[in-house]
RNA sequence: GCCCAGGUGGCGGAAUUGGUAGACGCGCUGGAUUCAAAAUCCAGUUCUGGUAACGGAGUGUGGGUUCGAUUCCCACCCUGGGUACCA
């Protein structure tokens, strides 16, 4: 009988769904938790790239299962977010209405996969039942202050406590930078607004006034992660910095548990590396130096043993200390400059990175050991907000300082040398003996490093210190499809609402604009103010605010009274396996690390780390078609001969394009403007270029999967996109060659039929069909949990074509078989189960253990080298000593033949792996 | 520039701790079946010389270590990803 894939999967499709064997409930198994990043729910639907991770899980996740394991793997939408929002600037449709249709066409699609999604526990972050939630979690943050001595995060009211004994002198909390020092009656005079201002400075979720990205094209803020190139990665508009007040979370505290807790997690190299930078911890010194006229400026520097190198000091444009330092003659060069500086766009610095420009101001600070005169200047190259915003240059040991002396001709010290001298380029090895410093001279690099530290802080000029390069998160976005804050607004203080008063719903508007003086859209809703008197906050949160926790609610997702019980954190705990794209590597993934320390420390869950293991499916690639067009004219060149035309090449929909040649009807019948068109062809045939880049609709390459499970069935396309190569790299999709996972699926399934009826034999197996069987088991077994699934489907296809071959059609080798090959194609294993045992289910199976001594055989094929290049190959038995085997191997006519003449110098056997003769 | 991956036939890719390079599949070639095609089955397929047996070369390039290197070391080239003045 003939392999029906389309009455096999329809029928498991409905009875698995029928009797929830997907389902998972707590009992008394081992758990596993495995998760795939939960995909946006875009118009376009999946294509044959978005399941590979998915199809990932899946096979594990039934490996997991048939080992014995209580496994979860639940499976939602991240459905706010900006495409569903423009659909609806541009059609006045609700955002909510795409979304939910968008999310139903996913699903679908996913359950023809036979992905073994436990759907109850189904989750978008868009949903009222979730963002309650996400809004509480808001409100832990607000109501939360980072403390450095406990190196966790504490309720609010302790922080008042500690105003109210002490002030805050002895508080050690991260806090905004313009934080002034309080006594505890000071703090008591003050009024609740002012108190309340002063609380803003401490808390975890707080308003602040800083510079942001402003995308005037999105009309919003964007985190530093959601901007690239100076351009939003979503949409590519111009970003420029704003100074603006926005909700902020102060992931900056936790900066140091976030790098040392990447040693605890067993994630991708790449991704932990990129954190590591995003994160930027350097450590250095804060050294002050006095100027002539009596004004403290510190820098902070890395290298404290180059500081005789010293020949200037930079100052940020913003410096506070600047209009003190700027001589009269020199006021306005440096207006202009600052002026300058303030317009640059991100875009503008970043395109302009070669380039120096700077200004003097006229002062002069003193060399806090040489007390020589140092030139103070400003420039752009130095960063307001990260260190103290002035540096000591050291031109001869810095790229940047080396070419801004270059550029303003100030003198250049060198002060490390391992003997070579700067002259073109600067010395910025760490190796080398001190020159040219004083006291410091033939010290080593630490040792005079060192010993600055400690003469620093008894003159007390000075102190060692750490800085991060990362910034807290603007968490606010002037838009409407995200979560509304909590928030209401009384006296211009923030106020919460109520627990009993979540969720705050998103109040209908009449248009998804902003408003016309420039307010987020939310400002459009009528009659929405808290108590009806209370203006809320107009802001929304940002696309990562509700993928943040999503691993922690799947847990228990439709819980009312809190947002995850107490008795599923303890029994699930935290994900063993993420399969996702490494492009989240500084967002979503450290985002995520960020609250679930900050969820642990309120003791709210049991475990700081997210995610115990990652992988990073790599992007599956499409194979784009193209036309070529002469310039002018609606005339079309076949590939070979475009060259002999001036023609501009254009994508061309792969649909209409077979093995490389054009279907010029259908062609000519896909645009108006094509209906014309003539072609010059080559053979008869108008051939197209091709060439391999991402899969996206703009590029014409999207194979939809719906139309290969139509053709092939899920099986056959779970099994081959798992065929095309490691997980974890590109690699290009070609869908020709499906035909050999499918022909292997019909040949697997052949084994099962003599004479067109369905037969499975009881007899006993032979020793070489159960040593088949076993090294599979073995090898299969090995691949899954390396995740190295691509050779798991070779393993099956050599396994059913030795068993074609001796003709096996054994129930003592098939049903493990089918056991072992169900996590892969489950329907079709599904099925013939079904034959063999009626109605039970394939997946409630225990994964077969493997016999060693079936497939280890006692003797050994040994590969016969000379000098180290294979020649023949012997078959000995293992038992032999290695003197036995020498005496066998030259004894060998093949063996003699080849020496000829020569004398054997030397042979090597390396036991059941090589001979070699070396000659 | 810096950091991280990767580079193996016409193509996707295999190859325990250094030990038979090219498993498995696509494509291609030839054959069987068929009126024919599709599908299926059988054989071949790294390049190169040879009818063949058999020889030579060969895992981005150049060196090195080793009896033996796709695997280890050094230098370089290329592709992809990340990052952007972080003192």
């Amino acid at each position: 009988m003939d392999y029906n894939f389309k009455t096999i999967e329809e029928r498991w499709k409905k009875e698995w769904e029928k009797n929830k064997i997907f389902k998972t409930t707590i009992n008394n198994k081992k758990k596993f938790y495995v998760l795939d990043m939960f995909p946006y729910p875009s118009g376009a639907g999946l294509h044959v790239g978005h399941p590979l991770g998915y199809i990932a899980s899946d096979i594990f996740c039934r490996y997991k299962r048939l080992q014995g394991y209580n496994v979860l793997h639940p499976m939602g939408f991240d459905s706010f977010g900006l495409p569903a929002e423009q659909y609806a600037i541009a059609t006045g449709q609700h955002p909510e209405k795409t979304t939910k249709v968008n999310s139903e066409k996913y699903k679908k699609q996913l359950k023809n996969l036979g992905l073994s999604f436990d759907w109850e526990r189904e989750l978008k972050t868009s949903d009222t039942n979730y963002y309650k939630w996400t809004q509480w979690i808001f409100k832990q943050l607000f109501n939360s202050y980072y403390c450095n001595i406990d190196d966790k995060a504490i309720h609010i009211s302790e922080l008042i406590a500690e105003f109210e004994r002490n002030g805050n002198k002895s508080v050690q909390s991260p806090c905004d930078d313009d934080t002034q020092v309080f006594t505890a009656d000071e703090w008591k005079n003050l009024s609740y607004e002012e108190q309340q201002n002063i609380l803003l400075k401490y808390r975890l979720a707080y308003l602040s006034n800083t510079w942001v990205n402003w995308c005037e094209g999105l009309g919003t803020v964007l985190a530093n992660d959601e901007v690239k190139d100076g351009v939003s990665i979503r949409g590519g508009y111009t970003v420029e910095q704003k100074k603006m007040k926005q909700w902020a979370l102060r992931i900056t505290a936790y900066a140091d548990r976030l790098l040392k807790g990447l040693d605890q997690i067993d994630w991708p190299n790449s991704v932990k590396e990129q954190q590591k930078n995003w994160i930027g911890k350097s450590s250095g010194l804060n050294i002050i130096f006095k100027t002539e006229n009596n004004l403290n400026i510190s820098i902070f520097t890395t290298r404290p043993e180059t500081i005789f190198g010293v020949s200037f000091l930079v100052l940020s444009p913003e410096h506070e200390h600047l209009s003190q330092l700027c001589i009269d003659d020199q006021k306005e060069k440096i207006r202009k400059y600052q002026i300058k500086c303030f317009k640059k766009t991100e875009l503008d610095r970043i395109s302009n990175v070669d380039s120096v420009s700077g200004e003097f101001t006229g002062s002069y600070a003193l060399h806090p050991f040489s007390n020589e005169k140092i030139p103070i200047w400003i420039s752009d190259y130095v960063l307001s907000n990260y260190g103290s915003g002035a540096i000591m240059a050291v031109p001869a040991h810095d790229a940047r300082d080396f070419k801004f002396a270059k550029n303003f001709k100030i003198k250049i010290t060198q002060v490390i040398s391992n003997g070579t001298i700067v002259e073109n380029k600067p010395y910025l090895e760490k190796e080398g003996k001190v020159i040219n410093s004083s006291f410091l001279n033939k010290l080593s690099i630490s040792d005079a490093s060192d010993k600055i530290s400690k003469l620093v802080s008894q003159k007390n000029i000075g102190s060692s210190s750490i800085n991060f390069r990362l910034r807290d998160a603007i968490f606010s976005r002037q838009r409407y499809w995200g979560e509304p804050f909590p928030v209401y607004y009384k006296n211009n203080i923030p106020q919460l609402i109520n627990d009993d008063e979540l969720p705050l719903e998103l109040p209908s508007i009449d248009s998804y604009l902003p408003t016309k003086k420039g307010d987020p859209p939310l400002a459009r809703a009528r009659n929405w103010k808290y108590k009806d008197n209370y203006v809320y906050e107009h802001s929304t949160m940002p696309g990562w605010a509700g993928s943040s926790w999503y691993f922690i609610r799947y847990l228990d997702p439709h819980n009312t009274k809190k947002f995850v019980g107490e008795k599923e954190i303890k029994y699930w705990e935290n994900v063993d396996l993420y399969i996702g794209g490494a492009e989240h590597a500084t967002g979503h993934l450290l985002y995520s690390r960020f609250w679930t320390k900050f969820l642990f420390d309120l003791s709210l869950i049991n475990f700081s780390e997210p995610f115990k293991k990652i992988i990073n499916q790599g992007m599956i690639l499409g194979e784009s078609s193209f036309v070529y067009r002469i310039k002018g004219k609606n005339t079309f060149v076949s590939y070979n001969l475009k060259d002999k035309y001036k023609t501009t090449k254009i994508h061309v929909d792969i649909n209409l394009v077979e093995k490389n040649h054009l279907k010029i009807n259908k062609f000519k019948k896909s645009r108006i403007e094509y209906n014309n068109a003539e072609f010059i062809c080559e053979d008869d045939n108008y051939i197209c270029g091709s060439s391999v880049e991402k899969m996206s609709k703009s590029f014409y390459n999207v194979v939809n999967p719906d139309n290969i499970i139509e053709k092939y069935g899920a099986d056959s396309l779970r099994m081959f996109e798992m065929f095309l190569g490691p997980l974890t790299q590109f690699k290009p999709w070609k869908t020709e060659g499906i035909t050999g996972v499918y022909s292997f699926i019909k040949r697997f399934w052949s084994l099962f039929y003599r004479n067109d009826k369905f037969e499975v034999s009881e007899e006993i197996a032979t020793n070489e069909e159960k040593k088949i069987l076993h090294e599979t088991i073995f090898k299969i077994k090995n691949d899954i949990e390396q995740y190295s699934f691509n050779t798991c489907i070779s393993s099956f296809m050599i396994i059913t074509n030795k068993l074609r071959k001796i003709n096996c059609n054994k129930k003592e080798i098939l049903e493990p078989l089918l056991i072992v090959l169900s996590p892969f194609a489950p329907f079709l294993c599904q099925e013939i189960w079904s034959k063999i045992h009626g109605e039970k289910n394939i997946i409630d199976e225990k994964f077969p253990k493997y016999d060693e001594k079936l497939f280890i055989k006692n003797d050994f094929d040994y590969p016969v080298s000379v000098n180290g290049k294979k020649k023949l190959s012997i078959n000995i038995n293992k038992n032999l000593t290695d003197e036995e085997i020498e005496n066998l191997v030259v004894s060998q006519k093949r063996v003699t033949d080849l020496i000829g003449d020569k004398k054997i110098k030397k042979i090597i056997i390396v036991k059941n792996k090589i001979i070699n003769i070396v000659i």
